[in-house]
DNA sequence: CAGATGATGTTCT
DNA sequence: GAACATCATCTGC
């Protein structure tokens, strides 16, 4: 039995489809875990999105193929991770916002320097799961050390606005598993 | 709980 | 020079 994969196809389907999947890293520090349990989708025709303006070279993986990891830097001090989706030359992705821990909880800890708030948001995930910009641009479906794997089904998924944009506030573009103790924001 | 603020540096205009 | 897909910490409810 092979597990599924994502459905990749665009951002809006990605970013519910990839609730509940485990997203994996194995390091030299040893594996760390947690289930997506908030995203957000980004396109080229939202306001909101990197790719908004065309390719540049910061935004460069958004427009490759589904699968990659997009990994960028922000406000000076954090990175956050996303899941490039759609048809090559696209520029759509997923941000991956926050995890339900599973795995590595020590090394997160450590990561974090606290014991708690450890991934309820995009930039403190990246930090405990010790993704750094070295994995921009990796894919996650090709068995290598950062990788997706099917978890949970979701039960009840909340559709709602996107957080900490300015731009193309409107759109119910954020999807995150209702319930969880984990959420970033409710 | 909500709101304000400083930290910090890359990217884009 | 401004903007920025953030976070930790503070104040005042």
């Amino acid at each position: 039995m092979v597990k599924p994969a994502p459905n990749l196809t665009d951002a809006l389907s990605a970013a519910r489809s990839l609730l509940g999947y485990k997203l994996i890293h194995k390091t030299a520090e040893g594996i760390t875990s947690g289930i997506i349990v908030e995203t957000e989708a980004y396109t080229s025709e939202d306001k909101a999105s990197h790719s908004y303006n065309g390719r540049t070279t910061r935004n460069e993986v958004m427009f490759g193929p589904a699968g990659r990891a997009y990994v960028y830097f922000t406000y000076g001090m954090h990175y956050c991770f996303n899941i490039v989706t759609g048809p090559e030359g696209s520029g759509q992705a997923v941000l991956i916002r926050a995890l339900e821990p599973i795995d590595g909880l020590e090394i997160m800890m450590t990561r974090r320097g606290r014991d708690n708030n450890l991934t309820n948001g995009p930039a403190k995930l990246v930090q405990a799961m010790g993704i750094t910009k070295n994995d921009n641009g990796k894919s996650l479906l090709d068995g290598g050390n950062l990788r997706l794997e099917q978890c949970i089904l979701p039960t009840e998924i909340v559709k709602t606005t996107r957080i900490g944009i300015k731009k193309d506030i409107h759109r119910l573009w954020r999807f995150y598993i209702k319930d969880s103790p984990n959420i970033s924001h409710i």
